[in-house]
Parts: structure tokens; sequence; C-alpha cells
DNA sequence: GGCGAACCGTACCGTACGGTACGTGGCGGC
DNA sequence: GCCGCCACGTACCGTACGGTACGGTTCGCC
């Protein structure tokens, strides 16, 4: 096939990104129902005919919405500036906090979830793969980052990076994310109003959890 | 519609339970795509009119097959017996913990949910409200008489419970959940292998935080 | 034994949608 | 200025599926 190559490298003429913006449009709009060849084409004001020839079919289509939103995440380098107090990680760490929790609470990622979750039923499927490790694994380095910058200046305290995310992820998302798939209102998650608060709260128990000043098993 | 009866009281005939549990079996084997009217009757062996009379259309369909997996879920009712030592409670505990994971890596919890999820982006469907207001709750429920309970013996300390549970919830299950909706294979979170490890791993940070030996707050 | 209700199996209808083919209109190359 | 390329738009086809109608069969009830 050759929209493989395509969705494998990642890269899109404009013409494709638009259409690809346009199918995401229409994602969160409607879910992956709404999204039918010919109502892509006229939403995006192409042809089927160059949807197609892009992209192999619709399968194809809704495999190229995910890589190109995927490729669309950018890693914030993490300022590994020397020096810096425990105040400025607790800073560092509630933007991840808050950033992680906008990011999964955002409308197209919560359409683009649930494509490929309703995708992982269906064939064997390397779409959730995808999302999860391009997203996900985004997410994952910059906390990662953070989490060996902070041992590091001797502010917190563990052996097991991958355990230690897994444990400030599950304090901090908890079962919204789930719970937000589902179609559960983000106010009644109190979000995006007690996002802070919420975040404060997980650090905390983070803290009491990894950080230096407390022993650690 | 004279099936949304059948859905509120969750009161199925026999018949009509076999034929949602055929259902079920469509569902976890091959996801929402796999329900249609025809397979469903030919697999149930009962005729379309049938599911219609039932059920009304196909979504009543999907939505009496949530009312009834939900029905069948029972709160295992906890043993209130008083003078439990501390190391009763972690029992108890670390049977929730695993009863949990159980369960929400469960194939038919696994399809019911991407269902949910499926559903929840195209109408305004209380159909996710179903699932988590039933499993939820009842496991809510559990945990919740659970923790209480730790509390008036002593072993545990936290004010708000519902903060603890979702501590709980957090801690337990991370984000393996909304993986195992994206596809991921339970082999590569360390299911069900690793499954009594994980949750050792999450009572010991648990008690760390709300333990009455440590200092809360 | 006769009757009606419930249900099965099947045949049928309408439609929506995935996929293909064709005609048309810009646009760069010669 | 002519030509080939690419993409747009549209019209078309086949099919799968939701929903309905109908004849036949079983079963309980009088």
């Amino acid at each position: 096939m050759n929209y493989q190559s395509k969705v494998e490298d990642s890269e899109f003429t404009d013409r494709q990104a638009q259409v690809l913006e346009a199918g995401l449009a229409l994602l969160v709009a409607g879910g992956e129902k709404a999204i039918t060849t010919a109502g892509l084409a006229r939403a995006a004001n192409c042809s089927k005919e160059s949807l197609y020839k892009w992209f192999g079919d619709r399968e194809g289509v809704l495999s190229a919405m995910i890589a190109y939103q995927a490729s669309k995440v950018r890693v914030p380098a993490a300022a590994a500036s020397a020096n810096r107090s425990a105040e400025d990680f607790r800073v560092d760490f509630e933007a991840f906090g808050n950033d992680l929790l906008t990011v999964l609470s955002g409308s197209t990622s919560i359409a683009l979830n649930r494509l490929a979750v309703g995708q992982a039923s269906a064939d064997g499927a390397p779409l959730g793969d995808l999302l999860v490790n391009r997203g996900r694994s985004a997410i994952r380095a910059r906390a990662k980052a953070l989490l060996e910058a902070a041992r590091r200046a001797g502010h917190l305290r563990f052996d097991d990076t991958e355990e230690a995310f897994e444990t400030l992820y599950g304090l901090l998302v908890r079962d919204k994310h789930v719970r937000m798939l589902l179609g559960e209102k983000l106010t009644s998650l109190g979000l995006p109003l007690d996002q802070n608060k919420q975040v404060e709260r997980a650090l905390d128990q983070f803290y009491r959890l990894y950080g230096a000043e407390f022993a650690t098993l």
C-alpha cells in the first residue's frame, strides 16, 4: 500500500494537512461516525478520488489523522540549568501536571483517543499504539527528564524512573481520563476550575512518596 | 419507547438474557461493529423481529447489553466484624486491588468500556453514564466501606473519603485502564503475572499517604 | 382439539456509505 | 500557445446493514 509510506514518515503535503485538519474537526464534532469519505471530501473541498489516492482507503485516512496529530506534538525541552531550587522544580512539576491535564481534557485529544479505542477492538490495530507511543511517550519523556533532573539535584529520591513516573501519572490523572472518554462532563470532574488545586494535591502526595526529605522505602 | 422500561428496571426475561449474553460474546469477539441485528439474531437463534420488539432498535440492544451486564455486578458486602487488625485490613485491600485489576482487565469489561466510549462521542449518550454509575459505583461503594471501616479501626487517617478513594484508585490503576482500552497487550502491562506485585506496591504507597502510623497533612 | 400469543426464519425494502470512473479546470513546462 | 499533470466535483456502482412484513411452528390455555 503506497499510503503506508505516507503514514510512516509522517510527512504530509500542505494540502493533505489541510484535509487531515478538516478531518480532525469533523472527528471532534461528531466522532468517528462523522468521518465519511464524502463528508470529509466536502468539508475539505477536495475530491474523494484524492482521498483514496493519498490515503488508500478510509482506514488510511484515520491512521493518517492520528499520525498527523501525533506529528504536531513537540517535547518542550526541559531547561537543564543546574543549581535549581526545590521551588523551581515544584513549579516545573506543577506546569507539567497542568499541561498534562489540559492536554488530556482537550477536545481533540478526547476525540482522537475515542477513535483509537474504537479501532482497537476492530482490527489488530497499530492505531492505539501510534497514539500511545507518540503522545504518551512525549509526555513521558518530558516527565522523566524532569524527574531525573530533580533527583540529580537531590530533591527527589527513587530508584526506578519508570515507576516514579507511573506514580506521578496515576496521582495526577487518576481515573479522570477514562471518565472523560466515557463522556462525563468536565465540570463534574472539577475541570478546569479546580485543576490547579488537583495538581497541587497530587504533587503534595507525590512529594510525600518521593521527596528527599522523607524516608523512601 | 417500551424498551426503555425494560432498560430502566433492568429486568430481562431468560430468553432476553440469553440474547444479551450472545451479544456480549459478539462484542468481545469483534467490537461494536460485530453487533449487527442480523448477526445477533443468528448468533442467538432468535428473530430480528423479536430483537426489535424487545429492545426497540439497535441502540436499545446496546443499552440493554450494558444494563444487563451492570445488573450482574454485585457488591460483596464487606465483612463488618469489629476488632480487625491492620493485617486483616491489608488483606482486604489487597483483595480489593486484585479484584479491581482483574475486573478492569477482563475481556467483557474492556469490550463494554470500548463500546461506551464509542457511543459517548456520537449521541448525548447516557450510555457511558450507565456503565460508570453501575460498575464504578459498585467498586466505589466497596472501597469506601473498606476505607471507612479501616479508619474507624484506627488504621487509616483521612478527612475526605472520596479523595482517599480516588488516590487509592489512581495508585492501583494508574493508566493501565486507558492503555488496555487502547489495545495494549496485557502482558506488556505486566498483567496478570505481576498483578500482585503491583497491588502491593500501590498499597505500600497508599499506606504511606494515609496510614495512621504516618503523619497525614 | 381449537385458539391465540409468542417467536423463529426468511425474504424484502430503503438507504447510507465505501470505493471507482469520468469529465472539467487550473497550472507549470516546452 | 499547446500539452500533460493534478486535483476538484459529480455521478455512479455494489454492498452491507437497519428496519419491516409475513408465513410457519411451538406452546400454553380454555
